[in-house]
Order: structure tokens, then sequence, then C-alpha cells
DNA sequence: GTGGATGAG
DNA sequence: CGCTCATCCAC
């Protein structure tokens, strides 16, 4: 254990919890069985996990869009206030809350951009020079779809790392299959248990070779930087050798920063990552610096790490549980509460406290999930300045909602051309009063134009507002909900999603039990049809059933036809690097797991 | 099916 | 900050 344990233990004097399981899992024996083992999950010792958030996301999309200089200082309004300051912008001390007003006083020549809005009788968001709160409506379609590319860029630079979109501009990124991959190409003699090994394959590994992290970020330091010379050190630095863990973060990092490189070069955005071994270090280390910039956490420098952060920071803590951790406690920071024992902590805060206690000592046990694109709920709202009170006007701002829910549905339908909104409803609130809702079953059309969603809510808006004496609609939401893909519902609406297409035989509900899909039936196929239409460039690889798109990132290329075959000789390397790995699997016990399915193809497999 | 609570950003 | 969005859960 690497931290003073005269300094632990006297934390832990008459607790009644034994202080030995505290940081018990930062240096765990790494065996032969670990690196083979393909499906630990959360407990995996190699696992790394990876946050990258885009720096300044809307300011950065607006730039890109304008095609403007990175070092213009710039800043996205919504209405008054600003939404977005790029970094540039804040180097004049401008931040999010201030008012426009403030942020040209501070510096007379910031670019200024009002969000793109939606406007009444518009069918899409633009620009407006007379953008007003009474009659527009803000769009974020600008950079949700920017926040897609980047997303994709993810999953064809790394097909075998699970990606979880958290937020319009972060991403998780689990590094442990990718880092795996490369560790056993890059140390071949690993793929083999030694004959003369004691345990054989449950042998720890052989001594980790030394790191060169030079290149590859910001290393969090393992002791706190205003630590007195005078003062006993706890350790020496090199008490704390480097292990197998440590060279999976710092392949990580390696990968990390060629896929925020790339990302920089063909789309244009700088973003900032957090590499550590679970989601909530990760999430943490990535706003050690920022922006453009990338930090490693490594298991030695947990504990120090976390000692003085003030837990309200931390995601999930920021809100009322927090405070009431901080009022019962009377502390502020994670060294404070580690304090309190597990009991205690039970005693007070049930369920959540087991959560927390780990969370204090560096432990998250949730996995990156890619969130299957499907959102089960797509909402367009708005608050109103000036209060609806003729029935028209409500007509009207519905209409706006419409617009823009057909415009999101449409888009996302691009990507998913299956998925079906159940549901269609209607909120509206008066003033300070509850809000009141309507909802009703979304009709079964094929083309979700802006009439049909607009009919709908007309209906609800009636049955909500009929018998009101004096509408005085301050605020109006549409949403769609229940919003699912034909698999995991009918099969009437599979058909209904196919007649679209030119005839050919149906669906194939389940996989054949070998790697060949009849082409006729190959969903994939068909979706990749519809894909071409949408203009896009790309191919599907045989071996991992994804589809490797062209479309944005290799537009400086001459022709298409180059790019692509540039794009598929990379994917190649990527088999081959594959195969490499496994290849030279031979001594671990596993069969050669079949790769799941990603993207587009997992929603037309039916699961297990 | 409706409404509230929570939380992120 | 005011606004926009998403999810979960009690009733």
């Amino acid at each position: 254990m690497q931290h003073s344990p005269s300094k632990a233990s006297a934390f832990w004097k008459g607790k009644g919890k034994e202080p030995a399981q505290d940081y018990d899992d930062l240096r765990p024996t790494i065996t032969y069985r670990h690196l083979y083992s393909h499906n630990l999950g959360v407990r995996d010792p190699l696992r790394v996990v990876a946050l990258c958030d885009s720096d300044a996301f809307y300011a950065a999309c607006e730039r890109v869009r304008l095609g403007l200089d990175p070092s213009v200082p710039l800043v996205v309004q919504q209405w008054e206030s600003l939404i977005a300051v790029s970094y540039p912008a804040r180097k004049f001390g401008i931040s999010r809350m201030d008012k426009i007003k403030d942020a040209k006083k501070k510096c007379p020549e910031i670019v200024a951009i009002h969000v793109a809005t939606y406007k009444e009788g518009e069918k899409e968001p633009g620009y407006w020079p007379d953008v007003d709160t009474r009659t527009h409506k803000v769009s974020l379609d600008l950079y949700r779809r920017e926040s897609n590319k980047i997303i994709q860029f993810f999953k064809q630079a790394l097909p075998s790392g699970e990606i979880e979109k958290a937020s319009i501009d972060e991403a998780f990124i689990d590094f442990t299959r990718p880092v795996r991959e490369v560790l056993l190409k890059r140390f071949p003699h690993l793929a083999q248990v030694p004959p003369d090994a004691p345990h054989g394959v449950d042998s720890p590994l052989p001594p980790p070779p030394p790191i060169d992290w030079s290149e590859l970020g910001e290393l969090i330091p393992l002791r706190p930087a205003e630590e007195d010379e005078d003062r006993e050190p706890h350790f020496a630095e090199d008490d704390v050798t480097c292990t197998w863990h440590d060279v999976a973060l710092s392949i990580a990092a390696e990968l990390m920063a060629k896929v925020r490189h790339d990302v920089h070069e063909n789309l244009g955005y700088t973003m900032s990552a957090g590499i550590s071994r679970n989601k909530f270090l990760a999430k943490l280390t990535a706003s050690n610096k920022k922006p453009n910039s990338q930090s490693i956490l490594r298991n030695s420098a947990i504990p120090t790490y976390l000692r003085p952060i003030g837990f309200q920071k931390i995601r999930f803590l920021g809100g009322k549980l927090g405070d009431a951790l901080a009022k019962e406690y009377d502390v502020s920071t994670v060294g404070d509460l580690l304090a309190v024992s597990l009991d205690e902590m039970q005693n007070r805060f049930g369920d959540s406290a087991l959560w927390v206690y780990e969370l204090l000592r560096g432990i998250d046990r949730s996995e990156v999930k890619e969130k299957s694109a499907l959102f089960k709920s797509m909402l367009a709202s708005k608050n109103l300045p000036t209060p609806i009170t003729k029935a028209a006007d409500g007509h009207q701002w519905l209409r706006v909602l419409a617009a823009e829910l057909a415009l999101r549905l449409k888009e996302a339908r691009e990507e998913m051309p299956t998925l079906w909104p159940k549901t269609i409803a209607l909120h509206a609130r008066k003033g300070y009063e509850a809000s009141r809702s309507k909802q009703s079953a979304f009709p079964f059309t094929h083309e979700v134009t802006v009439d049909v969603i607009a009919t709908a809510a007309d209906k609800l808006w009636k049955e909500l507002t009929g018998n009101m004496k004096n509408l005085n609609v301050t605020a109006v939401q549409l949403a769609f909900t229940g919003i699912e893909t034909p698999e995991s519902g009918q099969q009437s609406i599979e058909g209904f999603f196919k007649s679209k297409e030119p005839p050919r035989s149906p669906f194939k509900r389940t996989r054949p039990g070998n790697d060949e899909i009849p082409p006729e039936a190959d969903p994939l196929q068909i979706m990749t049809e519809l894909h071409e239409s949408a203009s896009s460039t790309f191919f599907l690889c045989e071996r991992c059933n994804q589809t490797i798109s062209a479309s944005e990132m290799e537009r400086g290329e001459a022709d298409h036809v180059t790019a692509l075959a540039k794009l598929r000789m990379e994917h190649d390397d990527f088999h081959f690097a594959q195969d490499l790995a496994n290849g030279s699997d031979i001594q671990a016990p596993k069969r050669r797991k079949t790769k799941e399915p990603t993207g587009i193809a997992r929603f037309f497999i039916k699961k297990k």
C-alpha cells in the first residue's frame, strides 16, 4: 500500500471496519488467466475506461459551421443569456453566467452567435436576424448532429471498444478490449504461459516494462503538489513500481490521443479526456486539464487524488444526496467522508450508502454500456414569456413544436429507420400551477409529417384546454414517448417499414447458425441501401458486421473511392491485429468469443 | 395515464 | 441563471 499506514489506520481506530479493505484493490495480482479472460466485466483488473468530452462544444460547433479561426473569442447566446463560451472568450473573463451585454463589455470584439431557432411557419430551424423569444424556439439540432458524428467516429476508430454517449458533448469509452488486443500484440510473450510458471495459468504475469508517459498526457501525481519538502514524505516515488494496469492505461492513452487527434483533423473539434479504471474516475480525471488535453489517473494515485475533492462535484452527488451528506456530517471533501463507516452511512442513507461508500474509495461498478442509440422519449418544449390566451396562438406553437419533433424523428430515422413513437403527449402549464397533460396513441403512418403530429397535438390541446375559462398557458411541451424499434415490438411493424423498399424477401428475425447471411435476406444490406440514399460513403465489413463510414472524415480525399479503399485497408489492418492476438491465444482456455454485432445490425438480431 | 422529483449541462 | 432535455417512480 502506498499511503502511510499509520495515517490510514488512525482513521479507523475503533470504527470496527477493516482499514485493510480501503484501497485494497489498487494493486491486484494479475495472472495469465485474467489476461486471457475476455468477459470479466467490471471486475477485470485490467479494466480501462475513458471519458472524452468536447471543449466548449456548442461554441465549437458554431465555430466549425462558420469556418472561423479557433482563436476567435466566441459565445453562443440563447436570448440574452449565454449557453457556451469558447476558451479564447474565457480569457476575457466571460463565463456562462454572464448576460450577452456583460460579454460584450468584457470583450467588444466578441463573436456572438445566437443559437438556431424554429420560427412559426418555418419547417426547419435557422439563423434568423430577428430572434425573439416570443416568436421563436431554440433548436439544438446542429449540436446533436455534430455530436453524433463524433460518436460515429469513435465507433469506427475503436471497433471493439464499447462507447456510451453520456450527453451531447461527452462519451465514455471502455478501452479494456482494444487495450488487450494491443497488449497481446506488443508483448507476445504474454500469450504463452511459461512452462515453468508455478501455478500454470494462475501464475502472476512477469514484471511489466517501464513506461514512458511523456507523450501520453498529464499524469495525475502520486502525491499532492503542495507537500512540503521538509516534511517526512509518505513514500518515495519509486516505492510505486509500475503495474500491468499502468501499461494498460498507457496503451489506452495512446489510442485516445490518436482518436482525439483524428477527430480534430477531420471534424475540427478539440476534446479533453480522462483515463482511469472506471467511469467515475475517468469523468473526474477529464476535468483535470482543459481544453484539448488528456489526463491519466493511475491506481496508485487514486487515494491522493480523491482525498481533497469536494464530493458535491462528483456526478450524482451534486444534488440532494450530496447536500444531505454534507449536512449530516458537516464535511465537504471525499477525505472527510472516509471517516464515516459503512454501517453509519447505511443507517442514514439506506441503499445509496454502499454506492457512495465505494465511490469515495475509487470503486465504481457501473458498466460502459451503449445506450442503444434509442431514446425512450423525444421532447420539444417552450416556455412562453407572453402566455397563450387565444386558441389560435396555441395552435401556432404546437405547429412549431411539431415541426421540431418531425425533423428530429426524421433525422433519428436516418440512423435507425424503424424508430417508432408509440404515444404522443402534450403538457401545458399555467403560471405556477402544476402542469396538466394528455396523451394518446400516435397514429401509424409511414411519413411522420408536421401535419400528422400537429393534428394529434391539436386534439390533445382541445382535451386539455376545452373547458378552461381563460387559457393563460405559460409553457407547452410536446413529446413522443415509448419510442421503440420493431424487433422489440410486433411483427406487423416490421413489414410496414420494409414496404418502403422495393420488393425483397422478409427480414430474418434470427441469425443463422453460421456467419453467413443470405444476401437477399440480409437486413444490413437493406439498411445499407437506405443509408446510401442518404449520401454517405461507407462499406460494410463482413467480418465484424460493421458499417465503416467515410462520409465526413475522409472529405480531404480526392475521391470517395480512394478514401474508401484507404479506410478498408485500415480496417483490415485492425482485423489482422485482432487475428494476431487471437491466434496466439492458444494457451487460453477460452473459446474465441463470436463478436457481437454492433451498430444497426444489433437491432435486427433477436435477443437471447 | 398523469404528474412530480431529480439531475445534467 | 433560465432554459432544455431525459429518466424514474408513486399514484
